[in-house]
DNA sequence: AATGAAAGACTTCCTTC
DNA sequence: GAAGGAAGTCTTTCATT
């Protein structure tokens, strides 16, 4: 699953994962290589799964989605079924940006957008809450974003 | 800060959002329209900052990165000077991926990726406990990771 | 790995509808 | 707004050093 990755490779990964939009020959000047062997070098790690993807963020509120919220939700054992059957439902859910199995007791760790606070209502006791195995369901107010996406450290 | 988005604008940010990599050829054959017209939507997207940036998406662990943990920090207080210096100090800590400011008291959410669990321990003792005005701090891991960078929805 | 060159593809702009 | 076409730029590959 690892990689050897020299400087150059944490070079290109580090500026990709801030800008994806740069030209092969931006790319090769800001890592000082020539663009054949960057271009090679993106190649190789997209082909390793080193880049996964390239995605566009967009600004939540320019979409209307001003709510950020954490949700817990517990359930009421461990079962490999409960788990799954749960999974698969949120995967259903596209409100639900993030979802973390977490260790310790039976739940996960949910990070939910909508519009308003009555759409979160509706999602956690219409929806969530009749969810498979669902126990409890606990909700924390995200007030501010003061970091997110950022890239990930490549030592 | 909201925009006026129809159909067609929905179209291209869902497709951009999962595959930024498109052509305009592409995204104009995926929405049903002629390559100009998406063009200058998308720029139009990006100039009113709808579309906020592109960027490439990393596999933790092809890098090294196999432990991701969240971490419920609490200041004493919530004065204006305290949160300020927690959150600068937070900025300049590459391994703390996103931190939401929480409701209720005066807490943090963070979510960290650090290669071992030594490396957590490094983290949360001898550097965050140690900022300013750190009343209490709680790590809890993400076992499985469910979902994560999914688009936000478009209604 | 770097360089340079050539082919093909894509973006970008402009005109027309 | 959308479509179509033309021009310019960039990617991509290959041969050479």
């Amino acid at each position: 699953m690892e990689r050897k990755l020299d400087a150059i490779d944490k070079r290109i990964l580090s500026v990709l994962q801030r800008d994806a939009k740069l030209t092969n020959v931006e790319l090769a000047d800001a890592v000082s290589l020539s663009p054949s062997p960057t271009l090679s070098r993106v190649k190789s790690l997209e082909r390793d799964n080193v880049i996964s993807r390239y995605i566009a963020l967009l600004n939540p509120e320019a979409v209307g989605l001003n709510v950020n919220v954490f949700v817990r939700v517990r359930l009421e054992k461990q079962s490999r079924e409960i788990l799954s059957a749960f999974e698969a439902a949120i995967m259903a859910h596209e409100e639900v940006l993030d979802c973390y199995l977490m260790s310790g007791e039976a739940d996960y760790l949910l990070r939910v957008a909508v519009p308003d606070v009555a759409s979160l209502e509706r999602l956690t006791i219409d929806r969530l809450s009749r969810m498979p195995g669902v126990a409890n369901i606990q909700s924390s107010f995200a007030l501010k974003e003061v970091k997110a996406h950022s890239p990930l450290p490549l030592g």
